[in-house]
DNA sequence: CCTGCTTCCTGAAAGC
DNA sequence: TGCTTTCAGGAAGCAG
C-alpha cells in the first residue's frame, strides 16, 4: 500500500523520464477510475499536453502540465504507476495508458481499482477535498513539534486513527504509523490527548525517522508496491512490528501481537508499547 | 466540529 | 480438490 515514502520513491524514479515529455495519446480501459472530468474529456484535454513538473503532496502525485493544467493521481491501495519502454507488454490490471512523444508510455495499473485520477486547471485543485484539506507532512517545515504536540492535546480519539487522519498529518498510512508507535513505545489504543510532552516528542521524532528511512530504502514492498521503474523497495526488511505478528520483538524479545484499532489491523509489542 | 462506522474493490489465503 | 468466506486498507460519505 503506497504511503508517503512509496509515492515519493515513485516520484523520484519517474521525474527524469517524464518531465519535458509530451503525452501524445491516452488509452482508458477502466473509465470509473477517472473522477474528474468525464473520461472522454480527460482523454481529449490530456492529449498533446507536456509534463512540466512532477510533484508529490502526501500520497498524491501531481503532474503539472502546460496550459496551467494538473493531472492528479492517488494510488490508494494497489495502484501502480510505472514507466514502460516502447512495445513492452502490460498485464490485465493496467487500466490507463499515457503514451509519450518518445514512443514509451507511463502506465497506471491497479488490481483493486480503488485509485483515483483527476485532471483540472491548477486554480481548481481546491476541489479535490483530500488534497485541499491535507495537514502538514513529516519532514516538512510546517510539521513542527509545536504543531504536533498541540494537535494531539486536542484529540480525544485513539492515537492510531489520529495519525492516519490525513487532515492532521499528511502522508502516513498503516505501516508507518505502526512502526512509529513501536519506535516511540506507545500503545496504538492510547487516547491522543493522554500522550505527554516527552512521549509526543519521541513520537514526533519516530514519525520523521520512519518516513526518512522508508524513503531511503525505496519504500516497503509487501505485495503490490513497485516504484516507477517496476522495482521493489527494501524497507520491509527493516520493520519492527508491521507484518511481524507472532515473531519476537527486536528490542525485548516479547512476541509481537496484532489487534484491531480504529478498524485497522495493528501490529505492536505488548511489552514495549504502553 | 468530532468521532466512528460503512462502503468501495478483487486477489490471496483461510476455512470447510 | 474445489468451492465459499474472510481479509487486506485509504479515504469519502454519513450518522449520531
Amino acid at each position: 500500500m503506497p504511503e508517503m515514502p512509496e509515492v515519493e520513491t515513485i516520484r523520484r524514479t519517474l521525474t527524469d523520464k517524464i518531465e519535458g515529455r509530451k503525452i501524445t495519446r491516452v488509452d482508458i480501459k477502466l473509465s470509473r477510475l477517472i473522477k474528474w472530468p468525464t473520461a472522454p474529456e480527460f482523454q481529449a484535454v490530456l492529449t498533446d499536453r507536456t509534463v512540466e513538473k512532477l510533484v508529490r503532496r502526501g500520497k498524491y502525485l501531481l503532474f503539472y502540465l502546460d496550459n496551467s493544467l494538473v493531472l492528479v493521481i492517488h494510488l490508494r491501495m494497489t495502484g501502480r504507476l510505472y514507466y514502460a519502454t516502447q512495445g513492452r507488454e502490460y498485464d490485465k490490471f493496467t487500466h490507463i495508458l499515457f503514451f509519450l512523444d518518445n514512443g514509451d508510455a507511463l502506465l497506471y495499473a491497479d488490481t483493486r481499482t480503488l485509485g483515483t485520477l483527476y485532471l483540472m486547471p491548477q486554480a481548481e485543485l481546491w476541489r479535490i477535498a483530500g488534497l485541499a484539506s491535507m495537514g502538514p507532512e513529516p519532514l516538512s517545515e510546517e510539521f513542527t513539534l509545536e504543531y504536533f504536540a498541540g494537535m494531539l492535546e486536542k484529540r480525544q480519539a485513539k492515537i492510531k486513527p489520529v495519525l492516519l487522519n490525513q487532515k492532521l498529518v499528511g502522508g502516513l498510512g498503516n505501516i508507518y504509523v505502526d512502526e512509529a508507535l513501536a519506535i516511540a513505545g506507545i500503545d496504538p489504543d492510547r487516547i491522543a490527548s493522554s500522550i505527554n510532552e516527552t512521549e509526543a516528542k519521541y513520537l514526533y521524532q519516530a514519525i520523521n525517522q520512519v518516513i526518512a528511512d522508508g524513503i531511503s530504502h525505496g519504500g516497503t514492498t509487501f505485495r503490490d508496491y513497485r516504484d516507477g521503474a517496476g522495482q521493489s523497495g527494501s524497507h520491509q526488511h527493516h520493520l519492527h512490528v508491521y507484518g511481524r505478528a507472532n515473531q519476537p520483538c527486536h528490542r525485548c524479545g516479547a512476541i509481537i501481537a496484532r489487534k484491531e484499532v480504529g478498524g485497522r489491523g495493528t501490529h505492536y509489542c505488548p511489552n514495549c508499547q504502553k
